[in-house]
RNA sequence: GGGUGCGUAGCUCAGCUUGGAUUAGAGCACUAGCCUUCUAAGCUAGGGGUCGAGGGUUCAAAUCCCUUCGCGCCCGCCA
């Protein structure tokens, strides 16, 4: 029962407008509990605002639901009817449960979304946490909408990197290392590379030969790529984070000459400075085929996009990456238009700000170092083991608080905007945190654990009470603006507003041997719920005792 | 130079899509209260802001438009 949806119904009849996302939710309660400004209506009437209030007021028929409407100037306040409200809500909550704040949009629509995405030549570094937090994310909160969600990881393995990495090999690699710790030792046979440009035609020389199918560099490549798949494997299974797919630019290798074909025969592909490329206006030159006739990224992209909607027949395509890249993917886009492919439209870029240190300085520049993934992860359940030291916490909830700091860290920012990553802030266990979400939900838990459902009758609402009510309330249209916008932040700053109306009410409301207390177990019950729910969505396990 | 994004409290951020009910909000830090009472990892109260600057549109601007300053990122053979 979404309260807005139930009003703007109602409301359409009298104002002949969707006013869906007009309503809003007065932060003063005595106003009343959700309002409709009418300045939206001014022009369309040509009467002022404060006169179509004091008209609406006597023409709306409002159903039990609602106890009074008032108008006050420009605005219809809407008071609920509080007691048939919160049982509603409450049985609802109990009914749906899991489900409870997910709905059907994407009924029989598929949603391709690309996440993480690690270039194997390259690192597992801190930089594609986020796109592995924030794209695991947006497919959570898709599925919640009712979307058929394909979470594919398109691996970096292909391209000029592996030329390097495969010549660093046979010239300074190690097999120990290399098995020991294969994404490190290929993280230094690259930089190593990188530092001495004597390397580089020898390396160009080794890609092409690895994309022309040379047996012994194909087989050497193939071991790099599993070891390293293994090793991320790892990483996501601390995070809780799967794929359906496992892709990879490599996949796309057999492919591209028909895309050269298509562009040559579209007239779209010139030849400029001795490489092949597709000019687009304002947006610049995408460049296609390298003047050795090697392939790029972009050609790849285009071969993979392609692929893709044959295969998924997609309604929607998202690729989280990293906000250095919007050119290359609005390029990619038009390259797709051009070509004729109308659902190019349904492709969106979801570009993730970077990672900043303490400081606010680049972090993957510190000190001149990668930081690792793996190195990052272990290092914060270390912390997270010592903070709860004396705190009396199991040793199983350390893991989950360290996810949760992490996962929370990232999620609360905007996508789209640089975030600093301090792991000390993220462990803190109080204000805006992961750690206090979980802690929350156990304080709940421990509460009610002992005990079960009951039977209640009307009471006496208190404020803070109501305040929780409407707050789980807001829950499903929640869910569908952070889909509609492709922010999952959205969620995050909801589960920290639960939370704070939770412990609001927790210290003003005695729930044990309270005359409520049969309709607070309730109530506490289904706040767990909620909470459930939406820390799910980001992909944070609850625990029930810490 | 061109493109693009950001600039809100000492620090970290939300609000900008869709201007109004936000007299500009949180958290951290700071000050003062509240634990024999369902986990004080919490709650309550307080100080702290010319929303980078200037102009414009509007009955109304943190929000829209223009100019300007500062910073990030991108701009053909990397991804």
């Amino acid at each position: 029962m979404d309260i807005k949806l139930m009003l703007s119904k109602i409301l359409k009849k009298t104002t002949g407008e969707d006013v869906s996302n007009i309503l809003e939710i007065p932060a003063d309660p005595s106003r009343g509990d959700i309002s409709l400004p009418c300045f939206f209506l001014s022009k369309k009437l040509k009467k002022s605002p404060v006169d179509i209030a004091s008209e609406f007021v006597e023409k709306i028929k409002l159903p039990a639901m609602f106890s009074k409407v008032e108008n006050e100037g420009p605005y219809l306040n809407f008071f609920l009817n509080k007691n048939l409200y919160s049982n509603k809500l409450i049985e609802e909550i109990f009914s749906l449960k899991g489900e409870y704040g997910g709905n059907s949009i994407g009924k029989s629509k598929n949603v391709v979304v690309e996440y993480s995405s690690p270039n194997i030549a390259k690192s597992f570094g801190i930089g594609h946490l986020r796109s592995t937090l924030v794209g695991n994310a947006i497919a959570n909160i898709h599925k919640f909408n009712g979307y058929n969600v394909i979470r594919i990881n398109y691996l970096g393995d292909w391209g000029t990197p592996f030329g390097k990495i495969l010549f660093g090999y046979e010239k300074f690699g190690s097999k120990k290392s290399l098995k020991e710790d294969p994404v490190k030792h290929l993280f230094d046979l690259y930089v190593k590379m990188n530092k001495n440009e004597d390397y580089d035609e020898e390396s160009k020389e080794y890609f092409k030969r690895l994309e022309s199918g040379d047996k012994s560099l194909v087989k050497q490549w193939k071991l790099f790529r599993e070891l390293s798949i293994k090793e991320f494997k790892e990483i996501y299974s601390l995070l809780g984070v799967k794929f359906d797919v496992y892709s990879g630019e490599a996949e796309y290798n057999s492919k591209l000459g028909g895309v050269i074909k298509e562009l040559t025969k579209k007239k779209l592909l010139v030849e400029d400075d001795g490489a092949n490329v597709v000019k687009l206006g304002d947006l610049g030159v995408a460049l296609i085929q390298k003047s050795d006739g090697s392939s790029l990224y972009m050609t790849r992209d285009i071969a993979t996009a392609i692929d893709r909607y044959k295969k998924y027949k997609f309604d929607k395509m998202i690729y989280e990456v990293g906000s250095e890249q919007k050119l290359h993917f609005r390029q990619l886009f038009e390259v797709l238009n051009l070509m004729g492919n109308k659902w190019s439209k349904d492709c969106v870029h979801i570009a993730h700000g970077m990672y900043l240190d303490e400081d606010g300085k680049k972090f993957s520049t510190r000190k001149g170092k990668t930081v690792f993934m793996k190195d990052v992860l272990n290092e914060t359940v270390k912390l997270a083991e010592k903070s709860i030291k004396g705190r009396n916490v199991s040793k199983n909830a350390a893991m989950e608080i360290a996810k949760a700091a992490i996962i929370y860290g990232d999620l609360k920012n905007h996508p789209g905007r640089d975030a600093i990553f301090n792991i000390d802030k993220f462990l803190e266990f109080s204000g805006d945190t992961g750690p206090y979400l979980l802690y929350t939900y156990a304080r709940a838990n421990s509460i009610v654990s002992d005990f079960k459902v009951r039977k209640f009758s009307d009471v006496v609402l208190e404020e803070n009470e109501f305040k929780l009510i409407k707050m789980m309330g807001e829950f499903p249209s929640i869910v569908k603006n952070s889909m509609e916008n492709i922010n999952p932040s959205v969620v995050s700053h909801y589960s920290y507003e639960l939370c704070q109306s939770f412990n609001e009410f927790y210290h003003s409301c005695k729930v044990v041997g309270s005359p409520s207390e049969a309709f607070r177990i309730n109530l506490v019950k289904s706040f767990m719920i909620v909470l459930e729910n939406s820390l799910s969505l980001l992909g944070i396990n609850v625990v029930k005792r810490m």
